[in-house]
This record gives structure tokens, sequence and C-alpha cells, in this order.
DNA sequence: GCAAAAGTGTTGGGGATACACCCATGG
DNA sequence: CCATGGGTGTATCCCCAACACTTTTGC
């Protein structure tokens, strides 16, 4: 595709010329509204089996350079939204996640160089502690989901509205064994719902509560927790669930 | 603000002049980014009191000239979203809708004009039959919200989110007496929550649940429904809701 | 021995569901 | 007299919340 435009603004009109074919089109008074970006955030989640962490990368360019960030990237006019966030986590070797959008944020000066509309993401992830060293060679950096610092642009705004986001998600929708290692604990898996939901709950009625929705398979395994006893290890029924979610079934904590 | 601005694509480079400063940006990689254009479109539910439908546009301008769409609007680089969605419902003289954002679509060809991208809404508004003349001089129409048309763009596919959303949103928030008169008989709330999601309940079960919450004022009033007996009248109690969710209420049906 | 985490049952109450009949009215 | 919709009570069940002790291990 080739395009030549012009834009004089307040003067409404324009002439663009398009491919071989050279088709003529007069976007007129649309054309000023041709002239806005568009930019995609990711609030990546993970979980170091103690505490959610958010990554936020550290700013190299201007505007804004030396502040920390969310994972970040402009949306190229030919570009779909859902490749862009790939593209993103593909630029920080991330894969397997779990992405949602969000709210496109609607600040008109929000950025120096003209009108950007944002629109983010949340994305959940399997916290690797091995990849922390890869992390930062990047410029991210793990921080702990209740110390978030001062970002640039409104990314802090962002990640309130994510938080709420999982809060809610984690409630209707197995969400959380995204940020679980394929095998976990029930003492891991509480400690997720407890950190995301920001409440504690009885052991015995969290166990009775997981195990009644059915969805846990028992691998006959066990490790070593932190306490240096053994615990056993389950994974996430995927296929059960996506049955019993197409009859009509709503997960709820 | 005036600024100047010439883009060549693939050439990837420009000047912006912009206010009487004078300042000369250069926007380079940056500039190619700034050729979205982006619209948002508003599903309005509305309630006859006896079944949902949805408020369609006939298009007069081209391109889809002769389709129906969603009220809709390019939004400017100056004005933010939320007022750009207000503008479209002023336009369409509606007041006092309970308005959500969902998601942006994200398909990249789906304006021959450019690549626009469409953040929808949806919005709630009272049903009104003696404004049902108003609306159809703006070449507006009520479709019944299991009998919608094929409309232009990805509007149907608005639609589907919209609805998906409200079926979640009933069950969790009392929006639905967005959609009621003021005041209402408990028949009439029923008959809402079933055509919303999609299911029927028992008389009784209903009634229990609905009092239970003490949402609703008794406003020891009666109307002549259409079987000619009377029935009594509610309203929604806001303050109290306002007062219960901020104690952390959660709504639930 | 003590701190830390795993694992395990029972009880009571409240909300959800299932279910049937009478009444007033208009046609 | 019949169709329409308003209004009402009870029994059962299941899910939820509350609650305490034993065990293993590392320090």
């Amino acid at each position: 595709m080739f395009y030549f435009i012009i834009i004089i603004s307040n003067i409404k009109f324009a002439l663009i010329l398009r491919d071989r074919e050279s088709i003529v089109m007069e976007r007129k008074d649309i054309e000023e509204y041709f002239n806005i970006a568009l930019a995609t955030s990711v609030v990546v989640f993970g979980f170091d089996l103690d505490d959610l962490h958010i990554l936020l990368k550290y700013n190299t360019e201007a505007p804004f350079k030396g502040a920390y960030i969310l994972p970040s990237k402009y949306i190229k006019p030919e570009t779909s939204i859902d490749l862009t966030v790939k593209k993103i986590l593909n630029s920080i070797e991330v894969e397997d996640a779990y992405i949602e959008q969000l709210n496109a944020s609607g600040k008109v000066f929000r950025n120096p160089l003209g009108r950007v509309v944002n629109i983010g993401h949340y994305g959940l992830i399997r916290f690797d502690p091995k990849e922390t060293a890869k992390f930062e060679k990047m410029g991210l950096k793990w921080f702990r989901y209740d110390e978030i610092p001062d970002l640039a642009y409104d990314h802090n705004q962002i990640i309130d509205f994510a938080k709420e986001r999982l809060k809610r998600r984690v409630k209707r929708r197995p969400v959380g064994f995204n940020l679980l290692p394929e095998e976990f604990t029930i003492g891991q898996l509480q400690q997720l719902y407890e950190k995301a939901l920001n409440k504690s709950f009885d052991k015995r009625n969290f166990r009775k509560k997981i195990f009644n929705s059915e969805l846990l398979v028992d691998l006959d395994k066990s490790v070593e927790t932190s306490s240096g006893k053994e615990s056993k290890l389950y994974k996430f029924d995927e296929d059960k669930y996506a049955k019993m979610s197409s009859r009509g079934y709503d997960f709820l904590f």
C-alpha cells in the first residue's frame, strides 16, 4: 500500500492516492480524524508463590526518559491490536500469557507528541525466578503488586484498572491457574487467592471449596515446601473446565 | 492550536509546527502511527416493559449507505472518549444514560477509508414509547434484542459483546434499574431480569430474593397492569445501595 | 522446644430451589 | 367462564462460615 497525504488542520480537506489503481478518495471532513496514535500497554502479573508482582520497564527514550513504564508499543495502522500485544510480549520474551483487554484511557493531553490513546491489557504469566536476570538485561524488573512506583503517562491508572479487573476475574473464572506453575500445592493456590483478593481464608474451608469444584487433578506427587514438610501437588483440569463451562457452569469463588 | 503536517508514508519523517511558539518537533518514526482514526459506537438498550430493545440508526452516508448502524461518531484528536459518547447521546436526544465502555475492536481492514478502531460502549436508558416518533424523525428505530439485522462495519459484533456484558452486569450490579421507569412493579422487574438473563424464575423465589436485598422502597402506590389488576409500585433505593456498596456489599442476583 | 506449614470434620444457619392455590379483572 | 397476571408460605438441601488439634520438619 502506498499513500500520500497532506493535512492542514482547520482546513478540512485532503486527497488520498492509494495502490496502483490510484484510487482518489476525498476523506474531507473525516481526514482530520486520522491523526490519532494508538498504543498498547500490558500489565504483566507474576506470582512468585509468595506475592503478586508486576513487570515494569526502565524507559530509555524521550519522553519521560528515566521513568518506569509498562511494556508498551505503538499500534501501526496496518497491525491489529492483538498482534501488537503479542509483539510486546515477544519482545520481552514472554510466552503463553493469558491476555485480556482493558478499557481505553481517554485523556486528551496525555502525550506531548499528540493525541495518543492507550488500549490497556493485562497478562498473567508463570513467574520463573530463573528469568529475572534475563529480564534485567532488557531493563525489566518485577515490582511488588502493592509497591508500584510513580510511572510515566497514566500507567499507574492502567495498573489500578488491571488490579481491579484481576480481582473480579479471579472470583468468576479460574484465571489464577495461569499465574501458578503447572503443578502446585493447595497452600500456594490459597496464598495466590489471598493476595489477589486481599483477604484471608480458613484453610479447611478453602480446601473444601476448591475440591468441590472438582477442577483439580491429584498428581500423587509431593514437594518439600518452605516449612520442610511434604505437600501434595495438583494441576488444573483445563479440559474439564472447558466442558463444564460450555454447559453453562459458572466458576465462582 | 495550529499545526501543519506533511506525511509521506514509507518515508518516515515529518515536521510539526505548533502554536505561536513554533515548536519544531520531529516525530520521525513515530509519525507513521499518527494515522489512525478512532470512532465510538453506543449500544443503547431500552426495555419497553416487555422486551429488551436496541436503538439503531439508518445510515444515510457512504460508506455502507442504506445499512443500519449503531449511533456512532469519530473521535476528534482534541476530544476525549467520554465526551464523544456524550455528544452521540445528545445528538439523539438521550439523557441520563448509564454508560460503560466495551473493548476496542481490532480488525485492521474494517473501514475502507483507513484504519479505524472502534471503542464500543453500551448505554441503558428508560424506554419511553412517546419518544418513538421523535426517534423516527432522526432515522432511529428500536429493534428487539434478539432480532437485530445485519449491520455495517462490525457493529453486530459490538452488539454481541454488549449483550454479554449486560448479562454479566445485571447479575453483579443493580444496573437493571436504569432500564426501568423510576417507579415499577415487581412483575416488570422480573420480566426484565428474565429477558436480560434469558432465563425464567419462580415468582415467589424472585420476590424473596429481591426483598432480601432491601434495596426496594415500597411506594404505597399501585397501578393497573395489563391483566387489569392492581399492582404495587416500588423504586430503587440508590442512596442505600451506594452506602452498602462502599461498605463492601456485593449485589448478586 | 518452637516456629512453620500440612492436613483433617463437624455443626449451625441462611439462602436457593421446588412447588400450588386463590384472587381480581377484562373480555 | 376463562385467560391474565398479582400475590402468598413451607419444606428441603446445599453451601458457607466458624472453629482446634495433630503432624512433620528445620532451626
